[in-house]
DNA sequence: CGGAAATGGTCCGCTGCCGGACGTCTTGAG
DNA sequence: CTCAAGACGTCCGGCAGCGGACCATTTCCG
């Protein structure tokens, strides 16, 4: 298990203090982090049309005025590109991350550093959980399928931008299996939180290898059903990478 | 593992169905849930003061008209008392749940029973995490002390009201001490969706023995930092629990 | 005993966001 | 070629919630 940078311990006293937050903020805010994290994390490939707005905008529960402020910040960003008309829409021409060529020089510490081995330690205990939970359900034919495709893509995938995207794909595609809604949304924001770091781990073929391994692993172990091990073998992916990590953060 | 009532599967079967949630509601109804959670799961103990309004609604990130409106609703729902002047203040009155006499007729179904399994799920995964985190940790003397002593209470309960609020409160200072806010986050929300489930439990004095001695254990390890241990400890108490809900559910 | 302090109680103007109607463009069907 | 359909683009009235100032009440301290 990673052992981050020694952080001062916030050591909350009372109950209240660690149980009490702050749930409220932007709602055009939250909004356009949803999407772009959406984006980036691969839930929309790249060529793939958003809902109409009308549409998203009640998915999502904001106005649609909202929500078109928040799509033009993404068009800014560059993540997508928006066509009137018939047949238009908007579309997402995000093609996946620049990866980082070295990793950082003096490692990540303080808050920052923090709040990355939260996420860490977070997604050890519910990726895992997730990954259980669908290989205990009886999946359809569709879905043994999807999950196969979405294996697939992550193992042909050889440019490492590419690499990223697929891997946060698969993961999204276990909690999905797994029809926890509760879990979906908690790995969800483990992988948004990890994603711009995981973005830094320095590309080596040796590593990939290793983590595609364990990805055709835990399909295979999903979709024939042991639950247990599907858990483990989770596990153990999850390891790995926090192990690949340790000398980033160091 | 618990296997709950036969729901028809939803499979969403895009990446996009899954992830997409609509995270806007009321500010004002979602200050009242997020209260009267704390209060219902005794993060405020009885007779404990809640923090003045101007200093609670900074931190829970609403106005303080808000904060007030959703202060009167818990008056009006008995939980709480306020007195104006210098020392003044919100009190917390509630003591403790009505526990069940016997067990609902016909078990619980449908949409209801998949969101419960959903918890159940997401907390076997969760804080079983937390334990483990919470013993990798060097605890200070004053946080040792604190969960000995909520322990403690747990222990000496005899009423089930009480002891349903002090196991409540057991749980979530383990999270606490994990120190890992997405944990206490999801520790919190494990707990305030199965609480009234777990109410509604036939309260059997060997239930209750066998849960505080599990209790017993979870703190010792954590105490004695034996991580893996504390997560195993903490796994087969929350399988012991699930078990237990299985009777009711099917 | 008197006043400062701490707390809840009230009011007002402002802003973000909503809902819905309407306008504009582009495309595909007939 | 025409036009209806389906999408984005724009505008407006209304309201929930915010921030901050101020009032009212009680208690503690000198």
């Amino acid at each position: 298990m990673i052992q981050l940078s020694p952080v001062p311990d916030p050591a909350p006293r009372r109950l209240s203090d660690a149980v009490l937050r702050s749930a409220t903020t932007n709602v055009f805010e939250s909004t356009v982090e949803q999407l772009a994290t959406a984006v980036r994390l691969g839930v929309f490939a790249r060529g793939e049309q958003l809902p109409p707005e009308r549409e998203l905008a009640e998915r999502l529960g904001v106005s649609r005025v909202t929500l078109r402020e928040a799509i033009a910040a993404l068009r800014d960003s560059g993540l997508v590109t928006t066509r009137r008309g018939r047949g238009g829409g908007t579309v997402v021409i995000y093609d996946g991350p620049e990866m980082a060529a070295e990793r950082p020089a003096g490692g990540i510490r303080g808050r920052r550093g923090a709040a990355l081995a939260d996420a860490l330690e977070f997604r050890r205990a519910v990726e895992p959980g997730a990954a259980a939970l669908a290989a205990r359900r009886s999946l359809s034919g569709d879905q043994r399928a999807w999950l196969r495709a979405t294996l697939h893509e992550t193992a042909v995938a050889t440019d490492p931008a590419v690499h990223r995207l697929a891997d946060s794909r698969l993961h999204l595609a276990v909690a999905t299996l797994s029809g926890s809604p509760m879990l979906i949304e908690a790995v969800t924001r483990a992988q948004a939180a990890l994603h711009e770091l995981l973005i830094a781990i320095p590309v080596l073929p040796l590593n990939i290898a290793h983590s595609d391994a364990q990805h055709q692993q835990i399909v295979d172990v999903i979709l024939g059903g042991d639950a247990e091990t599907a858990r483990v073998t989770m596990e153990e992916h999850c390891d790995a990478t926090s192990a690949l990590l340790r000398g980033l953060l160091g």
